[in-house]
DNA sequence: ATTTAAGACGAACGTTCGTGCTATATACCG
DNA sequence: CGGTATATAGCACGAACGTTCGTCTTAAAT
């Protein structure tokens, strides 16, 4: 996988001095991007909050724009550590699939980024606004889109979920279904639209699963009054 | 219901002059605000979008949050003519609570709002502000998640849809279905994405539907070829 | 015909935004 | 040790923001 490749490379910095202050001026930003949006994160509130000077941050990007982009790609490599990589020790097939899921879900809930999911709230604040920031976050969106079809595909190869199921199908449901988490969760705090997410993704699995995938789900939790008797 | 009976009175006007100018602002608030966000909605944008003066207008409403609190009404006035109303006429039970979500998908692909989903786009704003804003956001939502969910349960008390289905779980993922629906349309200009919720809502519908519910859901459609056609 | 009140206007307030320019401090290299 | 990049700070700018103020026009009420 090549995104596993590049987590090799990013490690050590460019000029030393300056590589550092910056990746430190990044991870402040992205916390607030995350909260605040990339365009309420403003320049004056980084350098505030880092005890900085506005010019002395504003030296390190060109301009606001770079600023909001590699903010971005900086959100991108936590996500990468804090979801892929993880999901990604488990094996391919059907744990790998469930785990890009359930990991996806506790990366929210646990407050990785404090304003819920990065990517959520950034792509909806500039999907009416053409251009690099906006290509940059459709893309990396896309990015885990396929990384769920491929991991649902990849399912169907080893025999454990039936090949009648659509993949793209599929994967914008269990997108859905954590966009809905991590909508419900930060308009209203929400914390049991989780479970209640990971009820439908399991549901589906379940029901989609051969004998063979169906054994490598998690066991059937118990419901208070009834469970699935239903059908 | 009481959101039939409050359209009755919403009819007339304040003062007739001022009343109809504060209308015409509110109206060309809306359409700005759902595309570039309640924030992005500026006083002096839409005084030269109205050819009208920052101050005249800025008269209308005692501060910019009045203004977004007064914009938000309108485009909740907006959303029950164009999708609550409409669903009202089909029977309730399965009938209405498909069309509910029929007619959701239709008005944010037809574009009622340039900006998609104006509630959607308004939330994921304002989800990390506390204030009055985000509260009314939060409780208008909440009304859209309370109707789908009378919706499920009026359809079981007619015998429609199974009793083992649990309301709130499926008003939770037909409430993602959009959101997903809505998320892909945006970022991507993907009209696909509302075939895709539909499919998936329908879905869901037959398979919990009883014997008598499922004649009143649309006839199945046939797919062009195997699943395979998608990218 | 006179008074009153509302609506819209232009100008300006103070603040904050992103962004340049210039000087100083700090670290590295011969 | 001195010299040269590089990193940060200080300062100022033009624009845009929400907001306030005083004034003018206009229509209704007396």
């Amino acid at each position: 996988m090549d995104v596993i490749a590049e987590t090799k490379a990013a490690g050590e910095g460019r000029k030393a001095r300056g590589g550092r202050t910056r990746q430190t001026i990044l991870e402040a930003a992205v916390d607030i991007a995350s909260a605040e949006g990339l365009e309420g994160l403003t320049i004056g509130r980084l350098a505030t909050q880092l005890s900085m000077s506005k010019s002395g941050l504003f030296a390190h990007f060109g301009s606001k724009e770079d600023l909001q982009l590699a903010t971005i790609e900086t959100a991108r490599t936590v996500f990468i550590r804090e979801v892929i990589l993880p999901a990604f020790e488990a094996e391919r097939g059907v744990p790998r699939l469930w785990k890009l899921c359930d990991v996806w879900l506790s990366y929210v809930q646990g407050g990785v980024f404090s304003g819920g999911c990065f990517f959520a709230a950034a792509a909806s604040e500039f999907d009416s606004r053409p251009g690099p920031v906006r290509d940059r976050i459709a893309g990396i969106m896309k990015e885990w889109l396929v990384t769920v079809r491929r991991a649902i595909v990849e399912s169907q190869e080893a025999g454990q979920l039936n090949t009648d199921v659509d993949p793209t199908q599929l994967a914008f449901e269990f997108n859905s279904f954590e966009l809905g988490a991590n909508w419900a969760f930060k308009l209203y705090g929400d914390k049991q639209a989780f479970a209640r997410a990971r009820e439908s993704i399991l549901e589906r699995l379940r029901r989609h699963s051969t004998r063979s995938g169906a054994s490598l789900l998690p066991p059937i939790k118990q419901k208070r009054g009834r469970t699935c008797a239903n059908r």
